[in-house]
DNA sequence: CCAGAGCAAGAGCGGTGCTCTCTTTTTGGT
DNA sequence: ACCAAAAAGAGAGCACCGCTCTTGCTCTGG
């Protein structure tokens, strides 16, 4: 038991993260669909039995992908707001967009992974909630960290959405005002709107200039969040 | 050649919707990856060689379906927009995001063709790309009625956008002003932000009343186009 | 009327996910 | 130090997949 469990546990680590590689540069070179199993155990000269002993099923095995891009993602955002931490809020918020900007588009398989649609049997196993928060929590801070001081009033709320705002905000982030929890959560989903359609290309023949626009398109969903 | 160049081509015609019928049903049961070419000629009661007849590949099929699942997205758009020819612009738009969020949640698998991940061996053929405009062509039409009147200034752009924004706008719609093109394509990729993540259930465990939300958000994006 | 086009059927190839059995290796308790 | 038990690898095999090719049959247009 003295380092790690013995050569065997190691071992088992090892083979593990080698079978998750050779599937990463997989997936990034054909995509999720085109993602097999067999293909992996030949890369790393195993049986494809083998495998079943790490992952017991090619979409368990897909499953620790997306995990791993949720963490990946989620890191680029955080590096993007520590790099950041001396500009002013809504600099910073470019910051974080842009930063998942690059990840899409430095990755696109794995972007479509986690955020395009769900690939296998359909299933979102609660294990991946916990990594998909973290870009979220990421702007949250931004917006919380900005809110220290007096606080721009957001736009008011019509009457119908107070009380899911109420939920929203309890749920999320207890100590912002309901009207910036409903317009974060929103930004969210755009932000990844921006980014998705970049990514799968359904800019391609309408925007040629994407950098320049999508900053612009970030700050205003600034804006938006009322970051000023 | 008189009524359809006679009963073969007719038949072909009828075998080919059948196929497609058949295949849409997998779709919508079990989504894009397990199509199976097999699975649906045994449906139709044909051997699986056969289908090949009417589809070169299991590709051509599932782009036959991209491109009838834009055009029924589309019309969807259309007719939430005729449906509200009478109410005030933004009140449109808001109905038209609707109609295209209740399309997105009733096909949710439909959805993901065409605006998750690209599924094929990644390949988006130009035929598709004429049936993917039409909801962003709805979308122009209403910022174009409402600004025949005086249009509402829309935020200056800042210098480094200008030429890109003059682009998208000389492209998309050379009658709107830039500011207005570029604006309404970000709204665009937002809307479908917004409605790709309840589709693909990432509003999960965040958003309650999504209804509410979803109305309050696209209203939020009208206002960001100029309409008011 | 009949040659050729269109179509269905079946066999078959190489690939897939996954299971089962059998053997070998490593491990931990006595 | 030994030995049963657990873990791992190897291989065969099942049912399915996309796709191709050949073989006949039927319909159609000149």
């Amino acid at each position: 038991m003295s380092t790690a469990q013995g050569a065997r546990a190691r071992a088992r680590q090892e083979i593990t993260a080698a079978i998750k590689e050779a599937a990463r540069r997989q997936l990034a070179a054909q995509g999720a669909a085109k993602l097999s199993l067999r293909a992996v155990a030949r890369e790393l000269d195993m049986v494809s039995s083998a495998v079943y002993r790490y992952f017991p099923s090619r979409d368990e095995l897909l499953t620790a992908l997306i995990i791993d891009a949720y963490d990946s993602l989620g890191e680029a955002a955080e590096r993007a707001r520590d790099a950041a931490s001396d500009v002013p809020p809504p600099a910073r918020w470019v910051a974080v967009c842009e930063a998942v900007r690059g990840w899409g588009l430095a990755h696109p398989h794995e972007y479509a992974l986690i955020y395009g649609s769900p690939v296998p049997g359909y299933s979102a196993p609660q294990t991946t909630v916990r990594a998909a928060a973290r870009v979220g929590l990421v702007l949250i801070g931004i917006l919380r960290d900005a809110r220290q001081g007096p606080g721009p009033a957001a736009p008011p709320l019509p009457a119908d959405l107070v009380p899911e705002a109420a939920r929203v905000a309890a749920d999320l982030a207890p100590d912002l005002p309901p009207e910036a929890a409903v317009a974060l959560v929103a930004a969210w989903a755009q932000l990844f709107g921006l980014v998705g359609f970049e990514v799968f290309g359904q800019f391609n023949n309408v925007v040629a200039d994407r950098e320049t626009f999508f900053r612009h398109a970030a700050a205003r969903l600034a804006e938006g969040v009322g970051l000023r």
